[in-house]
DNA sequence: ACGACTATAGTAACCGTTTACTATGAGCTT
DNA sequence: AAGCTCATAGTAAACGGTTACTATAGTCGT
């Protein structure tokens, strides 16, 4: 088989491009680094033997002598939902024109993996760590954040708390989150506009930040337009799509609808409660009126109305906190959300 | 602000460890190692010590002195599609099963940027780089996966082709594949027993492996149910949302459908399809069957039916590729696809 | 013509681990 | 009681870079 000249070059060190090119390792590091004056003819003498050999720099050897290894670390509970997604390409995207790496990591949601995620990263001395994601915050959570804080900060790591609540100001990490209680307002104010009175929530889950937000800004749209909040029309359960049909379901075999819309707490128990519907015989819109929350991709192929998150932007923000990070650099960033108009809501004819 | 004990902890070395314990380094290192014989006085004191300090290893010291960094990196064009998402779940899991990082990069597609990913990464004398995804396998890209093997193979790091054609005999790359054409085959099959006839295949891009694979399934199909093979019914365009809605868009405003049935490239292609038939005032399935590929997730809500690919499986199967290594492990895996039945696809009963 | 200065290159210490080699004392054997 | 072996721990040499410090040869001013 043909092998290229640059085949076995396990171990090309510093040390060959140095005596291939005839000159001390030092000035082979320097012209590397370009941050100290070279004799052109030296540099080119050692830009040579570095394409001969094909040497790429050990970046272990390169992080023990100082020079950090530019890696930031983005934690996530799986890459599939599309929301993790958009912010891990954000992540990704803005660490790349940063010039870092970018690493990925899934918990499935359990916490002993996001402890191990982080003592790796604090192995591997990386830029900074990003957490993102709807938590329940239990007192038990917030002295685990705060200690990752204190571990990565030493470390000279940043953390990063993304989706998240910030955590006291003593605590050495900065945040990145968008309007959840403003988009949930905004959709809610949207059906009642639609004459809507009765808004069943589908997913409430008390405790949860993400969930408990959007609870909040549609009671406080409920309230602003004077129509009673009825906890009996909360229904907890918890997101994604297998909760959202279950709630549906059973909401339908206690009896007849008691409401002529829907605030499904994200898109995926939207499709979840969409599918309910349909098995049971009602149309969307036409009988009842459905919203969703996040504008996930499919939204747009099943016509519904939702709330877009800047999930990408909400990466990006979270990586430029973490790099840009001078000392009186911001420690927070908030993101706005906005309504996005599909056809899953009509305005209600015949009220219940 | 307050700052506790464990803080000011930068730096804190097996050094600070082995003086806080009273003993040498090495032996700090052995009772961390477990791969030595220590009196069980000795480890504790040393456990001891780690507690108190709360240290962790520096990987780069670590990898320096010749213990693999246990780093895996996964090549996609983006995570935010959900076949990639998939395999990248796949692929991040098995890797923690194994004990090892695994770094998900996104090249947007650009050789460009792959490359430099491949450059990172015999920089850090990672375990194994996964290049996931089809390509147009021009003699170019054929040299540059070459030479990346070469490159890496060099630095003792494994290349994994996933979902993508093999190289030669000679080029040290393994392969994870998954059965494009057979799928295609049992879903264009699948249609044709329902009766159809004039099947439109859409996002065709002649020269690209996944899209050929599975156009070449779909001709093999006609050819044994004896239907003739008509190149006007294949519309390039590639793959993707926009292009699924581009296509048929044009298709339509070129004249009346000559077709009855859709073979879509890929579910994302489907769905774009999909409403510009919806637009066009055509059912699907009363007017027009449908069938996808991919069994993205959102391919159940619209009631798609489509071809199964193992996506997760094929990450894991990558990921065990590279890591299962002995010399003569096996150097190529093999995923089946099969259909799933939905509610896309009508007997044909009025015949064109 | 001589010292000061500049541009460039070399020398060697250091970064934090691992591990081959060496040292030490205790318990046996003969 | 000398000589072994064994269990355990210490010493120091890598690993592959970076960079402070030092050395050398021109250049220049006077």
């Amino acid at each position: 088989m043909p092998r290229g000249r640059t085949d076995r070059n396990e171990g090309v060190t510093i040390r060959d491009v140095a005596a291939r090119a005839g000159v001390s390792v030092a000035t082979v590091s320097r012209v590397l680094a370009g941050n100290y004056p070279t004799a052109p003819a030296t540099r080119s003498k050692v830009m040579r033997a570095v394409r001969d050999l094909d040497y790429v720099v050990n970046v272990h050897a390169r992080a023990l002598a100082g020079i950090s290894a530019k890696m930031i670390a983005v934690v996530v509970d799986a890459v599939t939902a599309p929301f993790y997604a958009y912010v891990a390409q954000g992540a990704e995207e803005q660490a790349a024109e940063d010039g870092r790496l970018c690493l990925i990591c899934t918990t499935g949601g359990d916490p002993a993996r996001e402890l191990a995620i982080v003592k790796l990263m604090r192995e591997q001395r990386a830029d900074a760590v990003i957490l993102v994601g709807s938590v329940v915050p239990s007192e038990d959570y917030t002295a685990r954040m705060t200690q990752y804080a204190h571990a990565l900060s030493a470390a000279g790591t940043r953390l990063v708390l993304c989706g998240r609540p910030a955590l006291g100001p003593d605590v050495p990490a900065l945040t990145a989150e968008y309007d959840n209680a403003g988009g949930a307002y905004a959709v809610t104010s949207h059906l009642l506009s639609a004459g809507h009175r009765r808004i069943l929530f589908l997913g409430s889950s008390p405790g949860g930040t993400t969930a408990d937000a959007r609870v909040d800004g549609y009671r406080r749209a409920l309230a602003d337009h004077r129509v009673p909040v009825d906890p009996g029309l909360e229904v907890p359960g918890g997101f994604g799509r297998p909760a959202g049909y279950r709630m549906m379901r059973e909401r339908l075999a206690a009896g007849a609808p008691d409401f002529t819309a829907v605030f499904a707490g994200d898109d995926l128990v939207a499709a979840g409660a969409l599918q309910a519907l349909r098995e049971a015989g009602l149309r969307v819109p036409e009988d009842v009126s459905m919203v969703g929350y996040n504008d996930d991709p499919f939204a747009a192929d099943i016509g519904l109305t939702t709330v877009h998150i800047p999930a990408e932007e909400l990466g990006r923000a979270a990586v430029r906190l973490a790099v840009r990070g001078a000392d009186d650099a911001p420690v927070r960033a908030m993101l706005g959300t906005h309504i996005v108009v599909r056809d899953s809501v009509r305005p209600l004819t015949r009220p219940l």
